[in-house]
Formats: structure tokens, C-alpha cells, sequence
DNA sequence: TCAATTTTTATAATAATTATAAATATATAA
DNA sequence: TTATATATTTATAATTATTATAAAAATTGA
């Protein structure tokens, strides 16, 4: 996905979607920082550009995002929900330690239980947990 | 993990964890009903049998029994935490029709992506959403 | 321009979880 | 056993995340 302005009004266009000026802050948002925000570092970050910002448009715009499947949510910690721009298949792995998140790639058609032949599979989704390379040097 | 009273407490014991009846109740409803319960599943179940019980206590004895590694966390929806009791690796399908949780066989180690390689996993967690085949059956 | 529709904003309501402190239960030592 | 200390549970308050509601602002199309 493109990121300028003209680009993402196309892309909310082919799904029917209007091309607010909130929606399109989010949207590039999303673009830019990769990291997997909360909703709290969306808003905090973005009202500083648009003071007017509420927080109520940045649930609402990413429930929409989410129902056009622009965005998915990343639920790999129970207390806080995700927004991932990149709706490819790709795992996350969240580092214990700095909370950083990393996408990783992830075969996993190959790993298909035998017992889920008989089920339709709409979602896949691989949350990892641990510590990662640069915390692993800094411990030692 | 064994049902009875007396194997539960030898359990909780081996963790540290004195085994209050409240605990054990939890426990054995989690071995009994593996259907992956919500905090209000489990409360509203044992308060039945356990009229003073408390739903704070359910908490407590959740974040107690994950801390100790005998139960697991299922976030595989961001709106409803779900507890597991079986720590072995397996993934969860949940049912976007009828909502039910099942558990697959999945082996997490073969598709074990290259980039983690440099990275310490201590936790994986796959979940799959879609539609059950009875619900499939039923739709047609 | 003007009315209809959509979106945003501000605020209230709801729900999930944690924090706090008093009450209860359990363990230990005299 | 009884007294005391410690741990656990309970009731309640506080906090936080999310959704609902309605008014204000922006956009659309005649
Ligand atoms: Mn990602
Ligand atoms: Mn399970
Ligand atoms: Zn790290
Ligand atoms: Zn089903």
C-alpha cells in the first residue's frame, strides 16, 4: 500500500469506505510506524498534529479499518490490543523484556493440524513470546 | 494432573501455592470443564457450590496458578480472556459462529521461522478462527 | 445555497481488572 | 489449648479500556 494521501483515499474508496481526514492520519500512521501501536500511541501521537483529535475516532476508524480487513488486531498480550497495518501471514513475537514486537515470517500452511481438515480456517495467528537477540546480549 | 483433592493440593504444594479450598475448586473446575472458561464462567459456576466466594478471589488464584505455570492464558480474542489448563503445546480454533474453543494438535517446532533463531522463545501460542464443521453442516 | 447525510467530537455508560483494607482462616509456638 | 502471627478471602473502591449517545461540524448532492 502507498503511502501518500491520494493512494490511501483510493484504497478506502475501494471499500467503500470515505477518506476523512482522521482516517487518512491513521492510515498513514499505521504506514509509517510499523511497531504495532495501541490505540493510546495512536492518539497520543497523532493529536499533536490534529489538537482537535478524539480518542472515540481512533476506536471507530480502526473498528472500520478492521471490518475492510486494511488492518488486524494483534491480541498477544491480554491487557492491551494491537493494530497491525501489514495483513500478509506473519507471526509476532513480543520480547519480554524491551516489549518490543517483531514480525517474523511463518509457513503456516505447512503446519496444518489433520484434525482441522473438516474446519474453514478464516484467521491464523502465531504469538510468540520470549527475549530478543538485543536484550539476550545486554543480560550477559 | 490428577482430579482428586488430595493430587491437586500435592500440586499446589510442589509450586509453593498452600492449596485453599477456594484454589482447589478453581483447579478442579478447570480440569473438569475444558472449555477454555471466562473469569465470569468459573465465578458464576462455582459460586453455586461456594455462595461466599468472591470474584476477586478468582482473579488472585488465576494470576497465581499462570505465575506457577499450571494454567495458560488464551488471548485469541481481545474483548474475553480465556483460561486453559492444559500446558502443553496445542493451538485453539475458535468458532466465529458458535463461539466454541478447540484444541489441535500442532507442531510448533517444525515451522519454526528462521529470523528466531537468535531469539529465546519461551511461549507460543497459535490461534486459528473460522467456522467448526458442525457449524458448517448446519449452514447448508 | 440548502437540506440530507456522514463523520467527528465530547461525554456518559459499561465492563474488565486491579488495589485496598477489613474479616476470616490457617499455621506456629508457648 | 490458646495466643499470636501470617496468609487468604471478601467486599468495595479505583482504574482502565472500550462502546454508546447525542450534539456539532463537515461533506454531499440537488
Ligand atoms: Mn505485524
Ligand atoms: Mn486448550
Ligand atoms: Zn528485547
Ligand atoms: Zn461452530
Amino acid at each position: 500500500m502507498k503511502t501518500s494521501f491520494e493512494n490511501l483515499s483510493v484504497e478506502l474508496l475501494k471499500k467503500e469506505i470515505r477518506p476523512s481526514y482522521q482516517r487518512i492520519k491513521v492510515l498513514e500512521y499505521l504506514i509509517a510506524k510499523r511497531c504495532h501501536p495501541t490505540v493510546d500511541q495512536i492518539f497520543n501521537d497523532l493529536v499533536k498534529e490534529v489538537p482537535t483529535l478524539s480518542k472515540a475516532t481512533i476506536y471507530n476508524t480502526l473498528n472500520l479499518l478492521i471490518k475492510a480487513k486494511l488492518v488486524r488486531v494483534v491480541t498477544i498480550e491480554d491487557n492491551e490490543t494491537r493494530y497491525d497495518i501489514t495483513m500478509s501471514n506473519h507471526g509476532h513475537f513480543k520480547c519480554e523484556l524491551c516489549g518490543t514486537i517483531f514480525d517474523f515470517k511463518v509457513n503456516i500452511d505447512n503446519f496444518m493440524a489433520d484434525k482441522l481438515s473438516e474446519f474453514k480456517i478464516n484467521e491464523r495467528d502465531v504469538y510468540f513470546k520470549g527475549i530478543c537477540p538485543s536484550c539476550l546480549k545486554y543480560k550477559k
